[in-house]
RNA sequence: GCCGAAGUAGCUCAGCGGUAGAGCAACUCUUUCGUAAAGAGUAGGUCGUGGGUUCAAAUCCCACCUUCGGCUCCA
């Protein structure tokens, strides 16, 4: 079978497994109503309302008696029916009847599909196996049960959602499990806590993670190095405070879209809100003398951090926080300078994302919904005029790139940069986003040439989006096990006994002199015990120091995930490691 | 916020109406060791928090907090 085929036919074995577990359900719920039931990444999902909460036995049950279906064999046949014939099969099924009723509306043609005349009737255009014979009784699994709205909309009633996984083979289900398990021993909440790097508390709340000293040395690292890129790239830093008078988000457009995600702050009478965002604060440092022409562009820049009250339910890990640190930039310019300065961010992020391994990604130009114009400030010409300019840029630049409408700020069309983690979900980092709209709420001016005032153009950026989530995705991206320049702990020091002690501290303050981040383990253990904790540390150099190190003046090292061991000089070591870090 | 699952020692988990348990980690002692876990001992818990039922609650019920899987949202 060629690739397409087999991709059609694992697509069509998945979409009839939904219809599969639709009447495994029922048969065992017949008082289930059935939502709809979609082909996903690696397996399908079908939405039903119960009576009831499922449990794992419940789940067990179900799958054993899709696999009874399937043994029985079954045929897939389809049937065009009319409105009339499709309400009377769908009468106890209101889900299915309300999707009748939108289809009649569009004028659809519909189409049912059952097994056998009178047992099973689904509502579906199509695109199954015919036979049962072609689906592997073995190669599926229902693995979660989840809550999912009525068509995805918060204020419908709230289905119980089934998912399974499927393919064709027994073999390849089970290598996608052991992927999961993979996946899951990378996932950062566990591997933060392993390596120490950051931690949590009831106490404090949830979405507000601690970083432990490890975790914010990473932070301070990563700060550091995106700070520096800054003031290269021409960027003045900048300092803001993190309360504000609700007027200036009443002024910036923010109040009326997200007041109800604000941290409320009370001095007194006095009400202040935590600042969720920087641009207004920086629009008034700009602001705050007159600005020529020939100042621009303007960029600030700094590293930040917002609070915003995002839904307890969405809360988890580093990925989804109510603390929130940007490397936050605005730059504010004239419209001809908008193609050069966009340029200029493009190639930073490159050189960021690159620093630190990222290589697989793209990007999405995230615009207007055209159908609710009044989600977004600002007129159709100055949008037009936006989108126009950032589509064209990337275009110019040959840099490859997804619309996606519905996607943009509420101010202005992003850029925005995706990657994907190793979980293969697909994550939003960096973003530049070109805003026509709030210098002209702010009444930001400049004089031109001519000595009239004109409004200038305000680009917003972020390169590692936020430092919390970022380092989340670079815990899993690495596995725990970070480049030399980022990892919080580089060379361990293994020490045999207590007479090579002395000798440990005189290498110590030699890599030191190179500063080097080194951690001497000079505890009553044995030296397997040591290498092994170093090793589960996933620390980059392990040197393992005794009486034959003493004598001969040298080290041994054994590099992180390679069991053999050199024996060199101390000088040619800190070279080569120089060397690394330079590199990265 | 909504649907569901869960919260017992630092970590992983057992106990599921009758005065709280294991392994690892920690600490002490012995051992001073050559490339992924030395041995012995000690200590450690208002069983997430607050109410309720009961002669008796980690165990049953309620509320809240937190975590996890989804949905929705995301400046």
């Amino acid at each position: 079978m060629d690739k397409r085929r087999s991709e059609l036919n694992i697509e069509g074995v998945r979409h009839t497994l939904a219809h599969v577990l639709a009447e495994a359900v029922l048969k065992k719920f017949p008082k289930a109503k059935l939502g709809i039931g979609p082909v996903i990444e690696s397996g399908f999902y079908y939405d039903f309302l119960l009576l009831r909460p499922l449990s794992p036995d419940d789940l067990k049950e179900i799958e054993g008696e899709m696999r009874g279906i399937i043994k029985r064999g079954f045929k897939i046949v389809g049937k065009k029916v009319t409105p009339a014939e499709a309400k009377k099969l769908f009468k106890d099924q209101p889900f299915k009847l309300e999707l009748v009723k939108d289809f009649i509306k569009e004028k659809k043609q519909l189409t049912v599909y059952y097994t056998e005349p009178g047992v099973f009737y689904d509502l579906c255009k199509g695109g199954h196996v015919k036979n049962s014979s072609e689906i592997n009784p073995d190669a599926f699994k229902l693995n979660k049960v989840a809550g999912a709205y009525w068509k995805g909309i918060e204020k419908n009633k709230m289905l119980t959602r089934i998912y399974g996984l499927a393919f064709e083979t027994k073999k390849e289900l089970d290598s996608h499990l052991t992927m999961l398990a993979e996946a899951e021993k990378r996932d950062h909440r566990r591997l933060g806590r392993e390596l120490d790097l950051f931690t949590q508390s009831d106490l404090v709340g949830a979405g507000l993670p601690l970083f432990t000293p490890k975790g914010a040395l990473i932070r301070e690292i990563l700060e550091d190095y995106v700070g520096k890129l800054n003031k290269k790239y021409g960027y003045q830093k900048v300092w803001i405070p993190h309360i504000t008078k609700p007027e200036l988000y009443k002024v910036s457009g923010h109040w009326e879209k997200f007041k109800d995600d604000l941290f409320h702050v009370k001095g007194g009478t006095d009400e202040f809100v935590l600042k969720p965002m920087n641009c207004p604060h920086h629009t008034q440092i700009y602001a705050s003398r007159p600005r020529s022409y020939k100042d621009l562009p303007i960029k600030y820049f700094e590293t930040t951090t917002v609070y915003r009250n995002e839904q307890s339910g969405e809360l988890g890990g580093l990925t989804r926080v109510r603390s929130i640190t940007q490397d936050d930039g605005h730059t504010f310019l004239r419209e001809g300078q908008i193609e050069e300065e966009i340029s200029r961010m493009l190639e930073m992020q490159s050189k960021i994302l690159s620093a630190v391994g990222f290589n697989d990604y793209w990007i999405r130009l995230s615009l207007r919904n055209p159908k609710n114009k009044k989600m977004y400030l600002g007129d159709d010409k100055t949008w037009d005029k936006a989108q126009k300019i950032m589509a064209d840029i990337l275009k110019k630049k040959k840099i490859e790139f997804k619309s996606a409408e519905g996607e943009a700020a509420f101010y202005g069309p992003k850029m925005d940069l995706m990657i994907r983690d190793s979980l293969g979900r697909e994550w939003q980092v960096s973003t530049i986003q070109l805003d026509f709209n709030m210098p002209y709420r702010f009444s930001l001016t400049y004089t031109d040439e001519n000595g009239e005032k004109q409004t200038p153009v305000m680009i917003h950026r972020a390169f590692m989006g936020s430092t919390e989530r970022f380092i989340g995705i670079l815990i899993e991206h690495f596995a725990g096990a970070f480049p030399l320049w980022l990892a919080p702990v580089q060379v361990a020091l293994l020490s045999i006994n207590d007479k090579v002690k002395e000798y440990c501290l005189q290498i110590i303050r030699e890599l030191h002199k190179e500063n080097l981040r080194v951690w001497l383990d000079d505890r009553n253990e044995t030296l397997g015990k040591k290498i092994r904790e170093a090793e589960l540390q996933k620390i980059p150099y392990i040197l393992v120091i005794g009486e034959k190190e003493k004598s001969s003046g040298l080290i041994n090292v054994r590099e992180r995930g390679i069991k053999e061991q050199k024996t060199i000089k101390l000088d040619e070591f800190i070279k080569n490691m120089s060397l690394k870090e330079k590199a990265a």
